[in-house]
DNA sequence: CGGCGGGCTGAACATTTGTTTAGCCTCAGG
DNA sequence: CCTGAGGCTAAACAAATGTTCAGCCCGCCG
């Protein structure tokens, strides 16, 4: 009785919070709710956790945790490589839905550990990159950095707007397998080849920075 | 006196609706805050519009009516064709900063006008990119539908996590325009070239569908 | 001048919601 | 058996918050 155990209702208080909180956001989310869809009651909730505050933080060093491949051997880097991921970008792209969702939740909800870690899988994504530029994988670029970010926040992109991507594509789920299959192949391609033809778009640009110089 | 001029009570309340609403989501907003920003007391929020939701449906109504081109002719059919955008995608990047921090909010909360105005969005950029392939401006995609969901998602990404990218770019504002035009010339770059130099990332996805085939 | 309608407010109200309190029930250890 | 610790709960509490109410103030119309 000292250890609870994967079961216990600590555990499925705590998957209760990271499924709602990833699906609604925290502050649409009450402790009653949790402690229905648990099982117990709220002032179990507040027993185990302290506060709905302390709660979340819980959620977020799960969730952390998880990402940083704690208790799971994800170095499965030849598919990350070939996929096109930073190790840190392909941990939580291939994490279970409820994490996944509970991450982008928690990008857009802006805590303190949500910003660390996004930090630091920019920082991996950045170092994936550089590598690749020294392989000759990728292209070169005189703004890694920002590349980088761009680089993460697209692919965080369908995570964010699921609800809409789902809609658009008349699916149930976004997160399905095969859905995501299909939806990814087109994200690749348009990081291989880019969606324009010629470099119109990029003139255009020059153009605005020119006009703006002057 | 019947007709409130812009700068009435009625008007800032909006405005200060639209802010807030937008930067800290609808839910994290109070009417009292609301109100102190504009100036006025909690109740004669409430007077104006009857209630929270009604505000927010009138942001959204004032934010959409906005994105559609009411009341400002913004027709630069060319310099969008240039940068590489749709119409309504165009509108939404031109659009003053707490509009589009307030759409990006508004899809990421999913309210259903929201939702009407993301599918518009889609099909313009859809259409678009489908004039574009006949033009030959734009590379051929077997799946077109998907495309566009996922161009408009990239697009849309920076808005949503703009926190995070200002943060890691280490600049105060990402809305200011210097920033903003740096930031787009990477996501340029990516729409034009990719950032791939070889389709080794698109043989991986071939290979991992012929092994979930079989 | 008189009143009246609308913009506007302070205060009260009701509900939601995070949290606290007091105590129940079970079970391991003496 | 008994006792105490810990999981667990019902009920109460307090703060936050959307909303309502009664009425003030001021300019316009009759």
């Amino acid at each position: 009785m000292a250890i609870p155990d994967d079961s216990s209702a600590r555990t499925r208080i705590r998957d209760a919070a990271l499924e709602r909180f990833g699906r609604d956001g925290v502050n649409r989310v009450t402790i009653r709710a949790i402690a229905a869809d648990a099982g117990v009651s709220p002032a179990l909730v507040v027993h185990h956790f302290g506060s709905k505050e302390a709660l979340r933080r819980e959620c977020d060093a799960y969730v952390v945790a998880t990402m940083r491949g704690d208790g799971i051997d994800n170095t499965d880097e030849l598919s990350d490589a070939a996929a096109g991921n930073a190790r840190g970008l392909s941990r939580m792209l291939d994490a279970a839905a409820p994490v996944r969702r509970y991450l982008a939740r928690a990008f857009l909800d802006g805590s303190p550990e949500a910003a660390a870690l996004f930090d630091e899988i920019v920082d991996l994504t950045a170092a994936w990159l550089a590598d690749g530029e020294r392989e000759g994988r990728v292209r070169r670029t005189e703004q890694p950095r920002t590349r980088a970010v761009v680089y993460v926040t697209h692919l965080l992109a369908p995570l964010a707007f699921d609800e809409h991507v789902a809609r658009v594509l008349g699916v149930e789920d976004l997160h399905d397998i095969d859905v995501t299959l299909r939806f990814s192949r087109v994200a690749i391609e348009m990081f291989t080849h880019g969606i324009f033809t010629d470099e119109r778009a990029l003139d255009a640009w020059d153009a605005v920075r020119k006009e703006r110089e002057s």
